[in-house]
RNA sequence: GGGAGAGUUCCCGAGCGGCCAAAGGGGGCAGACUGUAAAUCUGUUGUCUACGACUUCGGUGGUUCGAAUCCACCCUCUCCCA
């Protein structure tokens, strides 16, 4: 349940309480795809990176290890052991990402297993029966993540389509947390806001949703490829139509930047892979702007890697060594940039929230937004 | 002492008369990355007064219109037999 305790302009702070904890929003929700942060980190690391959230997904963990097997060993919290909130991306994603392998009908997806090519069918009531076995806080409903560019008319087409399958969603979530061995009887679920890149096609579609009561309201199919402008235009759009009481969920976004923006029009909650992968990649995000450590220039470079972080790794590694590690392929070198960049964001999430508290939130934006997403 | 083979651009290594400033790796340098098919992908990697020119394939000399590629000698290294 989610409750708007201020708001500052547009911002919101608010909480969100669920069966695994409560989440102080604005919220980063930290992307464990296949159950895991990719760079090594564990369950114990996400507490020290302030993580309250950690996001996992359907597709995925269908194809390995099985959501049958994780249900028959007690759900994904106690698979990944991790106690917090978990969110569960439908596979509406991989509808986009593995546009090569799949084929979309009126019942649902087709894919071609990205590991063994082996033919999988997803639906929206396929999707919910797996995220019912990994038993996670928060299911996602099963949507179609278009691409872009897209015409006005598919975009429109497939709109429609997420909306009857979001319907399908709804009921089947239903019956599934009335089953007397569902792992967890109080899945909550959220609806998926589309509609590519026209407003009115996106707020049409959000009106739709709005009326469904559900557990909160996300908005997808953004930063894939449109200009930022753009993506911040329709956030300004569906944003007022999308209920006051629920939370909202941006997803896949974003940069610092995108994130400043989108709280400032007011958006709760975020996930995105880039401060993991591009950890791996060397880039390392800081209170100064992004830093990429494999430039020569931080061979000899005995500061954090942030001077302004107090994460353990800024306490306590320098960039020169960081770089050798990446540079050297050391495990290590994943594992303290990623740690760093989760810090990061997670932190981001918390300065957001105090700015909001005290008032401050336009002068926050102001001194960052563009800052944090320069290349120094 | 006798015999066999090899020396290519930062490294490994292909090339064996013109299509070669020289394949492919590696390494270096730089870029990309937004609900993760990503510890991935892309570009670049002799010099310059740069859609052209110049100097490179152990060294020197030669054959040829033309040589990393053929010949002679020399240098260095590896292996085998004494």
């Amino acid at each position: 349940m989610f409750t708007l305790m201020k708001t500052d302009g547009l911002a919101r702070r608010g909480t969100f309480k669920t069966v695994h904890g409560t989440v102080e929003t604005p919220a980063f929700q930290n992307v464990a795809t296949c159950g895991a942060i990719k760079g090594g980190l564990s369950s114990f690391d996400l507490k020290d990176i302030g993580c309250q959230v950690q996001l996992c997904n359907t597709y995925h963990l269908h194809i390995r290890p099985g959501d049958e097997i994780i249900r028959d060993l007690g759900g994904l919290h106690k698979f990944t052991c991790w106690d917090g909130p978990i969110l569960t991306d439908s596979g509406g994603f991989q509808v986009f990402s593995l546009a090569k392998l799949r084929e979309i009908t009126e019942e649902g997806v087709e894919f071609n297993s990205h590991v063994d090519g082996k033919r999988i069918f997803i639906g929206p009531e396929e999707s919910m029966q797996i995220q019912s076995n990994l038993g996670s806080t928060i299911a996602m409903a099963f949507d179609e993540c278009v691409e872009n560019p897209a015409t006005y008319e598919y975009a429109k087409e497939s709109c429609e389509r997420t909306t009857r399958w979001l319907l399908r969603c709804k009921e089947e979530i239903h019956r599934l947390n009335a089953l007397s061995d569902a792992i967890n009887p109080n899945q909550m679920l959220f609806g998926i806001n589309q509609g590519s890149t026209f407003d009115d096609l996106r707020m049409r579609h959000m009106e739709e949703i709005a009326k469904l009561d559900l557990d909160g309201y996300a908005i997808g199919g953004l930063a894939v490829g449109e200009p930022k402008e753009e993506m911040y235009q329709i956030l300004s759009a569906v944003c007022p139509i999308a209920p006051k009481d629920k939370i909202r969920y941006l997803m896949g976004v974003g940069t610092p930047g995108n994130i400043i923006e989108a709280v400032g029009r007011g958006i709760d909650l975020f996930d995105c892979v880039m401060p993991s992968r591009n950890a791996r990649h060397g880039h390392i995000f800081t209170w100064d702007g992004i830093i990429n450590l494999s430039n020569a220039k931080y061979e000899r470079d005995e500061q954090p890697l942030d001077l302004k972080c107090d994460c353990h790794v800024c306490q306590n590694y320098s960039r020169a060594y960081i770089k050798h590690l990446l540079k050297a392929k050391e495990v290590l070198g994943l594992r303290l940039a990623v740690m760093h960049n989760l810090y990061f964001y997670n932190k981001l999430m918390e300065e957001i929230r105090l700015a909001i508290d005290e008032n401050r939130f336009t002068e926050f934006h102001d001194k960052y937004v563009e800052l944090l997403d320069t290349r120094i």
